[in-house]
DNA sequence: CCGAGCACTTTGCACCACAAAGTGCGGTAT
DNA sequence: ATACCGCACTTTGTGGTGCAAAGTGCTCGG
């Protein structure tokens, strides 16, 4: 098998995004305030990888007024497809590696 | 399962290194012009990445003058378990998110 | 001696993760 | 009414680092 390292998406591949992608991928919605306490980030570092996130088409953002402002985040379709691109090189990087 | 993202190992997980590191184990050994031939890299490029790694105590170096000059690269014992380290945590992620 | 190739080192740029501090807004308490 | 607090940001600053390009020394072949 041939692996192409170039097909890994920078995007993806960071430590904090690629954390934010898994916790994503596992649950329709997340808000804000329940990522931040998963992923011990400051808000501002989190934010920032959101929005990189989203500039990538990868997450959409949701806008409530519940009690308190609440704003939830969600894979798009184009995120979810990405992920799994992402996590198929991964399997194949493993099982290269192992084997 | 709790996925700790902070257990992932920086200096494996940059996609240069972690295409150098995949190369490694699946060899013994690999001669500088080889990995540079498979990587497309250039070899500045590569040489840091290879230091860095030697650094970590990940890669052990070996020089020999055959009838070339000739360098040649392998896993160290550390090398390989921080490798399956991290493809294990891989495995968690790939898990994960596709569960 | 000259040119080529290997295995580097050095330099420089540009990007980016990350933290810290500041902003605005709405709700709550006094 | 005002003061305060938390949420969801934005802005700023710093350090680190990937990466390319160019330069270095060394050895062999012609």
């Amino acid at each position: 098998m041939k692996l192409d390292f170039d097909k890994i998406d920078r995007v993806i591949h960071e430590r904090g995004r690629l954390a934010i992608m898994t916790l994503l991928a596992t649950r329709v919605r997340w808000s804000f305030a329940d990522l931040k306490a998963e992923l011990k980030m400051s808000d501002g570092n989190l934010v920032t990888h959101l929005r990189t996130l989203h500039q990538a088409g990868y997450v959409a953002t949701t806008k409530e007024i519940l009690d308190r402002p609440q704003t939830s985040y969600g894979l798009t379709e184009r995120g979810r497809a990405a992920f799994a691109g992402y996590l198929a090189l991964l399997e194949q990087i493993v099982k290269t590696g192992q084997g």
